[in-house]
DNA sequence: CTCATCATGTAAGGAGTTACATGATTGG
DNA sequence: CCAATCATGTAACTCCTTACATGATGAG
């Protein structure tokens, strides 16, 4: 139920387009939520239909179109209310962990390709939330600018302030996930050696399974 | 997709009904997979159809009944394929870091309340992870035991240091999240002794939004 | 006899993914 | 005139959630 909350959250500082918000969105909030557009497109007609926002149809050239939605007074409470309410925490599934977890069920190889593959992933993460921090501390994110322009001077402290809180959150999540994949490696080394050192009996292959 | 592969790991070691399985799941890896029953049984059913899994019928008291599952060859060797094959990682989708983005939207009040609750539930999910930590050290766990038992001496250290490293890394984020959540109490009370100190003029409950 | 636990599900719906589908406008 | 990008979706499918449904067995 999160996506028309955080839809909500961008519209509320302006109105826009299915299409920009759709930009807006994977620039910024999509960091912290991915949405396609085939998603986004459907959730906006479904909070029209709720009355959370409402859309105006504009005329583009000789036939184009495109609707601008902007958030009602029902949709700026539904999202206050949002926001001031205890959050779902969805159950936990996570994929690497299970993983690790079994890591015994296969060769060193595989583990440690693994393991190097989720340091990639988490290093391309903490990059693009390295760039966010960048962008908010110089104020040059245009979904940031946007919002600042449209906000009193008083709150644009505590608007930057969050979003440093928030990227920096995340980051150090992304760091402390690349320290633990690097560990990871060690301790399949380690393990190896071992087996190696004694297990001279069973085949190589064979020893990693079963 | 990782459901299925999660489930084999536990049959692997050797045959559960469906109930036991359950059970066995929620105690271990469901720490990192949460699964309800009403969907283990479906995806028990859909994993003998595609024969991974075969199920034998076992008579109980005059007239109970229960499903026996074992792993076939096939599904042992899709098991032993994922685990070589690169993970797919899911989509952030991150209720908790979305909020704090948006923390300027909502009262300090409001703000504090999703810290605390922040705090509290991953202190929980830490208290359960160092459990498990402790279960493992003390080679203690009811499934830990079961595996233990069925695997050969020299693969025993391994079987343990995996879990360990995995609940280790489960752990370290759940610290990691305490942090961050008590920095953004810290953040939250400076951004409202300066709003204080300045801004007299407007009331206090609308500061807040808008 | 009654309650905990064993045992196995169905049904409806929401959320998200992937692939497909279409056409208009604008800048070079 | 052609490519990029503006603009808006649908359709089928999987996965997951929530609630409901039912009955057997064994211990006290």
């Amino acid at each position: 139920m999160s996506l028309r909350y955080a839809l909500l959250a961008i519209l509320r500082v302006g109105p826009l387009s299915g299409y920009d918000l759709q930009k807006q969105f994977s620039q910024s909030v999509g960091h912290v939520w991915h949405a396609p557009d085939s998603q986004i497109y459907p959730e906006l007609r479904k909070m029209q239909a709720d009355g959370l926002i409402e859309g105006e149809e504009q005329v583009r050239g000789q036939r184009g179109m495109r609707r601008v939605y902007h958030v009602t007074e029902a949709g700026d409470l539904a999202y206050r209310e949002w926001m001031a309410s205890p959050l779902d925490y969805q159950r936990v599934r996570d994929p690497a962990h299970l993983r690790a977890a079994y890591l015994e069920n296969t060769t060193p190889e595989a583990a440690r390709d693994f393991l190097y593959r989720h340091i990639a992933y988490w290093e391309s993460e903490l990059e693009q939330f390295q760039g966010e921090l960048d962008h908010i501390a110089q104020m040059s994110s245009a979904m940031l600018n946007r919002r600042l322009e449209m906000t009193p001077p008083a709150e644009r402290e505590s608007t930057i302030a969050y979003k440093l809180f928030a990227y920096e959150g995340l980051a150090e999540h992304a760091r402390g996930e690349i320290g633990w994949a690097r560990r990871g490696l060690a301790l399949v080394d380690r393990l190896e050696a071992k087996t190696k050192a004694k297990g001279s009996s069973t085949d190589a292959a064979g020893a990693a399974s079963r």
